[in-house]
DNA sequence: TAGACCGGTTTCAATTATTAGAACAGTGTT
DNA sequence: AACACTGTTCTAATAATTGAAACCGGTCTA
């Protein structure tokens, strides 16, 4: 079978050797790739480490019922797995509160919905909820990351923490890689992030403008749900901009408020 | 902190003590349990061993991204295992499928609707939608399993497996443990199993008169999406008995494969 | 203010499980 | 029948895990 090595950089340190409980864990992120199954030779190479490691390393998953063995004797993620991510993603309280409004957005605008919040300086997606009619697949995952700086969620959230000039730049400075260019219309600069950021703390909402990925818009409301001054997350409607286009996504926002307030009551600014 | 003592049984072997990967495994399965965190005594209280073991086991896990450790300290389960389970399950070719079917059909009749496949003696809860207006909250998760033969979808796959009295014969006698009786309505003979599957094959459906859960009942309908012989899962309606009486629920069979039909075409007997 | 206590973290010599190469055992293909 | 391909088991040398105890930074209490 054919593999794709470029996916693998990003779990595994080729340099390092794994050992013990770190290549355990690796393969099981390795495994995530692979929803159709993967070879023991394979998932070893990938490992670069010995078959019989990489073999006891799925003795112990399989053990703990987080992988399974088909038929074909291919190594997949198991049930096991399902049920403690979802078990622990039901419980998470936000999210039980959160759902029913990005349902209605989804419903009502006929676009896919995000509620993410901020961790350091990225966003991170806790909820995803996609129209019934929704022909197109989002490329978001629950649980997944992007850079704040670039998405709508990001920049609504961002506008409540860096709040001055001082810390935008600062941010900037710190940014670890540096504000990459993802479109044409990527904020790269501090100057124009806080001027973004200003107008976001008048308005109340933020736009990604293709800012993140060309032909994909994005509304995003931050909710204030246990503070006055910091949002704990931002809700977002996401759209093809061929297909739903700026000034109308622009003017959605006052439909959008009325249905978060008829869930959640004042949660915004 | 006050900790369940008898969540553990389960997860750990209290007799031989954990070692390596085993235990760091084992600490992931248990910090599902805790979405709001967990201490580091606590964690080595349950798991019966050193805390400085433990401890490294939460470097390994945090090291691969499955868990966070909040400001004050406690450990969770982190977003990375979210994403590897969501993207993983996002992959999975059935759900991508069947859950527009769920979501019509929990529309459809204002009940939560299930869908699980066979797995030896047990069902699987592969995709499970709620309706917007769902005032209850099943206890059903994702990845979660059940016996076969006291749940609807179980007794719709096990009808086209165990298709005469010597493979229910068989089935019973090899179960371990062996049928326990979960309420008065729980079938729990060869026997009447037999018939019971018998007339589920007739029908082309299955029925759960409260037989897993008191005040529970369901309507289950068997797919056969690659095979016209064996069904590779089945859907259902679960509805609180008091709310939505059993007649009502045997009455909707055909509304029901109306909408099947609609999404999927022709898939039942 | 001292001091006891709680948490998480680090240390370190003894132990023991991991390691990785190689041999083994099945399957399906040529 | 030989081959190439799986996953699996075996083994002595190695290196990582082990776990008691010490440590550190807090917070509550006397």
């Amino acid at each position: 079978m054919m593999v794709k090595k470029d996916h693998v950089a990003d779990l595994v340190d080729d340099e390092k050797a794994l050992n013990g409980a770190d290549r355990v864990l690796a393969t099981l992120n390795l495994l995530g790739g692979f929803p159709d199954g993967i070879g023991l030779n394979d998932l070893a190479r990938l490992l670069n480490s010995p078959r019989s490691s990489v073999h006891r390393a799925l003795g112990a998953l399989r053990r703990a019922d987080l992988i399974e063995q088909d038929k074909d004797s291919r190594y997949r993620l198991g049930y096991g797995l399902l049920k403690l991510a979802f078990s622990y993603y039901e419980e998470l309280d936000e999210v039980g509160r959160i759902r029913p409004v990005l349902a209605a957005l989804a419903e009502r605008f006929g676009e896919t919905t995000h509620y993410a919040i901020l961790d350091r300086s990225e966003v991170v997606y806790l909820a995803k909820v996609q129209p019934a009619t929704s022909r197109y697949q989002m490329t978001s995952v629950i649980g997944g990351r992007n850079p704040a700086y670039c998405t709508g969620v990001g920049k609504a959230l961002l506008a409540y923490l860096l709040k001055d000039e001082q810390r935008v730049d600062d941010y900037v400075d710190t940014h670890e890689p540096p504000l990459v260019r993802h479109t044409d219309h990527t904020i790269t600069t501090a100057k124009k992030l806080h001027k973004e950021l200003a107008s976001i703390r008048d308005d109340g909402y933020a736009v990604d403008r293709e800012e993140n990925e060309p032909g994909i818009n994005c509304l995003a409301i931050p909710l204030f749900l246990t503070s006055k001054s910091v949002p704990d997350g931002a809700v977002s409607i996401t759209a093809v901009a061929q297909r739903f286009p700026l000034e109308r996504l622009e003017k959605s926002v006052e439909e959008a408020r009325d249905v978060i307030r008829e869930h959640l009551g004042e949660v915004m600014k």
